[in-house]
DNA sequence: ACAAATACGGAGGCATCCTCCGTTTTCAAG
DNA sequence: CTTGAAAACGGAGGATGCCTCCGTATTTGT
């Protein structure tokens, strides 16, 4: 055995993988665009690929758009553990949900996800979803555990609540971030 | 002049109604079933007619949707009036906004009419909207009179977040209540 | 009964969606 | 460098849905 014994043979093959990263390009031009329903078919011709490539490499739509906003969430989850660091546990919270309207505003994707994952169950929980959830779960923890606040509601529904304002309204989510917190600050 | 000036001639024709009927009840069975995404062509299919028909009553689908969940709108803005009279201001408030979570999970398309509106400019505002809007408004327009609670957003604001947790988890959508609430008291 | 006013219905053009499979490309062993 | 099989490509094709348009059928007032 000249590989390791788990993985099997082959490296993965040039143009797979040129092909995946040009697929990514033009769903990310093509979400920003048009919002999460854009053609497929268009994004396809716009990588310059075939249709059947993209299905290849993307089975569902949700798992092109997970792909596609996995950079998004994970600088978002960065993003938690350094607010968490430089700021005090309420603030860091705040700033943090800022911060995810911002990106909500400007990928407004995120948001979308976030929703259809209401429907029904979606392969976008497993990696957008696992870092959203850690990202506020460790910000809400660690307020709750400063005594600041009490919490009773599970964190990624907050994300949810604020997420369909700001589909509307950037300013109304911002100040219901602010009522959100105030709403759970220890009295 | 037999006739109210304003309107002109005829009255309706007895099968236009007829089969205007039929294509709401279809369409209400169609919603709860598939949700607001249900096709068009089967919902005219099962009521009978043409799909020709169907839009000439309904030239779009959210007015469609509006129309079979006026009844749930109407119904909830009644509430609202009432609830007003029986309870203090905010607690009426409390309690019509579980009102509407309850009613959201029995009819999902009513949410999801609310978050619709969010991509673009849809008549769900004219009526639905409109009975909502002043629903909530004037609850709360009651509530910050009486000098309980403060509050700096759009009224219909709060709806949407609610509805985008309600999809999910009305446990949790209850706990938002209260969590909005306690945030937008007077301290 | 009759004509005008209304309403019906579905064919047709267009846009996706997604699958399936014959062809092409890449990789690595010899 | 050859070579053959694994891996990937790509687009035609079948299905569904949207919406419009207009010739045909029904209803209504007189």
């Amino acid at each position: 055995m000249t590989e390791p014994a788990e993985k099997i043979s082959r490296k993965p093959r040039a143009d797979a993988a040129r092909n995946r990263q040009r697929l990514l390009d033009a769903a990310k031009q093509a979400f920003a665009d048009k919002g999460p329903a854009a053609s497929l078919e268009e994004i396809a011709r716009v990588a310059g690929v075939g249709i059947g490539t993209l299905y290849r490499h993307f089975p569902t739509r949700d798992a092109l758009v997970e792909q596609v906003y996995r950079s998004e969430t994970t600088q978002l989850a960065d993003a938690a553990t350094r607010l968490g660091a430089e700021h005090p546990p309420v603030e860091a919270l705040r700033a943090w949900l800022r911060l995810f309207v911002e990106y909500l505003a400007a990928k407004r994707i995120i948001g979308a996800a976030l929703q259809t994952t209401a429907g029904g169950t979606t392969e976008l929980y497993a990696a957008s979803g696992a870092a959203m959830t850690q990202a506020i779960g460790g910000l809400i923890g660690r307020a709750v555990a400063s005594g600041a606040i009490h919490v009773d509601i599970e964190p990624l529904e907050l994300l949810r609540a604020i997420a369909g304002v700001a589909n509307v309204s950037d300013e109304n989510a911002m100040r219901l971030i602010d009522i959100l917190i105030a709403g759970m600050l220890v009295r």
